[in-house]
DNA sequence: AATGAATGAGGATTCATTCAT
DNA sequence: CATGAATGAATCCTCATTCAT
C-alpha cells in the first residue's frame, strides 16, 4: 500500500511496464503544480489532463503530496549532484561560480516546471512534516555557493565589502526567478540569458 | 455593491472603508496572506486570529476577495506614485535608479507583508477576471523602471550590451525577493541592504 | 419585549408616534415579501430600502416573522369580514357571487402586495407552526364562497353537473391568480377584469 | 464545462447525463423542489432523502442550480413540443383549445411536480441569468394558446366581446393552479376535471 | 488500469438576531 | 431611534481519498 519512496531503488517495484504512464502523469502534474501551485491544483485536475477519472490516479501515486515529493526528490537531488560536480572539477572561484550560473540556467531551460515548483512551493514546505529533505538539500546546495563565494574572496577574485550571504541571495533569486519569464525558443535563449546575468554580475551596470 | 443609500449620503467609504477595526483586521489578513498564500488562508484563520467568529468578517468585508483587491490596490497605488514621484524629481538616470531601489527597500521595510502578497499572488492575479488593476499597475511601474534604464543608456551612464528588459527583471527579482529573507532589526538593515544591492549592480562583484 | 397580537387591541401600546414609522416599514417588507418571496427576502432587504441598518428593525418588529404574521392578519381579517358583510346584505347567489368577485378585484386593486403575498406563501405557511390563523381564515372564507355556491345551486341560478369544489378552485385560482400580471393603471382596470371574468364565469366563452 | 476531454468523445452526455442514479436524484429533487420552493429546499435535503452525504450530489450535477434548469428544461420542452404536435393536427378552434387544456391536465397528472415546480418559480426565474430559455419557452407556449384564441374567434367559435389575453390568462391561471390541489387517485381524476373545466369554460356557470 | 459512486472534512458566504453605545 | 459590531447556525460547494466492480 504505502508507497516507498527511501531512495536506493529510486524507481517503483513495477519497473518498465507502469513507468510510462507513471511519468506521464508525473509531467502532467509537475506542470500543473508549477502553473497554479500546488494547493491550487486538484487531483481532478490532473486527471482531466490526463484523461482519466481522478481516482484512477491512485493507482499510480498513493496521494497527492507523493506527487510532490517524488518531483521535488528528483529535482533536487539532481540539483544537489549537478553543483557537487561542478565544485569538485576544481577550477578557479570566479569560473566555478559561472558554471554554477550555468548550470542553473542549464535546469531553467530543461525542468522549468521543477524549478518554478520549487521557487513556488520551498518556502512553504520547509514547515511541513515529511518534507525535510527540501530544507536540507537546499542547505547543502547553499553550501555548495556559499563556500565558492568564501574561496573567491579569499583568492582575491571577490571583493569583500559586500555581505556575502546577501550577495549569495542576490544572485539565487535573480537566477532562479527568472524561471517565471524565461520562455523556451524567446528572444533570449538561456545560454544568452547566462552570460549577460554573468556578465552583469561581474562587471556591474555601470562599467562598459 | 449597497453602499450608500442614506439618502444624504454623507459618509460610508470614508468611514465606513476606514475604522480602527477594519485596518486592523486588513492587516492581519495581510500577514497571512504574506505568510501562508491567499487560497491557503482562510476566512477562519484570519477571524481566530482577531478574536471573532468568521461570519463576523463579512460586517466589515464583502468578501475574501475584497480583502485582497483593498491590500494590493494600496499597495500598488503607493508604489506607483512612490515611484512617479522619485522620478518626477529629476536627477541623473544613474540616482533616480538608486533611488528607485532604495524606495523599493523601504516599502520592504515598511509593508513587508504587502510586498510578500503582491510577489507571491501577482503571477496568479494576472490571470483572474477583477484584478486587471494589479497587471495594469505592474505595467506602469515597469514603465518607469524602464524609462530609467533607457535613459541612462542614451547618457552613457550604463552600459549597451546588456539587454535592457533581462537587466530589468534581474534587478526586480533580486530586490522584491529579498522581502522573503529579510527581517527588520536583523543584521542587515534595510537600508544597507539598498547599499550593497546598489553597490553590487553598479560595480559588479569582481571589481573592488 | 413579546410583541403581542392577539387581536383585541389590534394596534400596539405605542399609539400614533411610532405607528408612521411601523406602518412604512411594514409596507415596504409587503411589497418585498410579494415581490420575490418571504424566505428570499432578507431583514436587511428591508431596512435597506427603509434607509436604516437591520438590527434598527427590530425597534419596531420582534422579528422578521412578526412581520409577516401581521401583514397576513390584517389582510385575511379584513377579507373575512368583507365577504361576510357581502353575504350578510342578502342578495341573490348569483348577485352575491358577482359581489365576492368583485369585491376581491377590489383587494388585488387596493393591496395587491398582500394578496401577492398570500398567495405565494400560504400553501407553505399552512405547515407552520404558529400560522394556524392562516388555514382558519381560509377555511372560513372558503365557507362563505361554499356557501353561495351551495345557494345557488338549490335556487337553480348555477348548473348542477359540476362539481362543487372544483368550480370554486376554478374561480379562486382564476381571480386571485391574476394579481401576478394586473398592473394598475393598465389597459385593463380591476373593474373591467371583474366585469369580463364575471361574464365568461356565468355564459361562457363560446355563448355570445 | 469539463464535460468532455476523453479523446474518443464517446459518451458523457449520453450515459453520464442519464443514469439510473440520476434520474433517481433528478426525481427527488423535483419532488422537494415543487413542495417547499427551490429555495427553501437544501442540498442536504435532498440527498439525505436518497441517502447519500450531501456533497456526493455534486457527483451527479454539477450545482443544485444545475439540477433546476435540467427539469425545467426536460419539462418546458416536452411541453411546447407537445402542444405545437396538438395544434398541427388541425382540429378546429374549439377542438384544438379542448385538446390543449387536456393535454395541460395530462402533465399535471404525469408529472405534477415539475407543473408544481413550474408554477412556483417561473416568475422568478424570469429574471435570473441562465434561465431566459424559461421566458422564451413559456412566451412559445403563451404564442399557440393565444393562436388557438384568435382563431376561435375569427371563426365565430368564440365570442369577441371578451380580452383575448384576459381570456388566456383566466384559462393559463385556472388550469394550472390546479396542481396544487389535485391527487392522483382522488375523488375527481384528471380526466373528469378536464371535462369539468371544458364544461365550464365553453357554456359558463349559469347555463344548463 | 480504470470507472463511478460515495465519503467526510472543510471552506466561503449568508442571515436573523442580539446588544452595548 | 438608530448604529455598528458580533454571533451562530445553516447553506452551497470543493476536494482528497476509498473501494467495489
Amino acid at each position: 500500500m504505502a508507497e516507498t519512496k527511501t531512495g536506493g531503488g529510486r524507481r517503483r517495484r513495477t519497473s518498465a511496464a507502469s513507468s510510462a504512464r507513471r511519468s506521464e502523469l508525473l509531467a502532467i502534474a509537475a506542470e500543473m503544480f508549477a502553473t497554479r501551485g500546488y494547493a491550487q491544483t486538484t487531483v481532478r485536475d490532473i486527471a482531466d489532463e490526463a484523461g482519466i477519472l481522478s481516482g484512477s490516479l491512485y493507482h499510480h501515486f498513493s496521494s497527492k503530496e507523493a506527487m510532490l515529493t517524488e518531483l521535488l526528490q528528483d529535482f533536487l537531488g539532481g540539483l544537489r549532484e549537478r553543483f557537487v560536480r561542478i565544485v569538485e572539477e576544481g577550477d578557479s572561484p570566479k569560473e566555478i561560480l559561472d558554471s554554477l550560473i550555468r548550470s542553473s540556467f542549464d535546469a531553467i531551460h530543461e525542468t522549468p516546471h521543477a524549478v518554478a515548483l520549487y521557487q513556488k512551493e520551498s518556502s512553504y514546505l520547509a514547515t511541513v512534516a515529511g518534507f525535510d529533505f527540501v530544507a536540507e538539500t537546499s542547505r547543502d546546495i547553499e553550501g555548495v555557493w556559499l563556500g565558492v563565494l568564501d574561496a573567491g574572496r579569499m583568492a582575491g577574485a571577490f571583493r569583500k565589502d559586500l555581505d556575502r550571504d546577501l550577495v549569495y541571495r542576490c544572485i539565487r533569486d535573480a537566477v532562479w526567478s527568472s524561471v517565471h519569464w524565461y520562455r523556451p525558443g524567446g528572444r533570449l535563449s538561456h545560454d544568452t540569458m547566462a552570460d549577460q546575468y554573468i556578465a552583469l554580475l561581474h562587471d556591474g551596470l555601470t562599467r562598459p
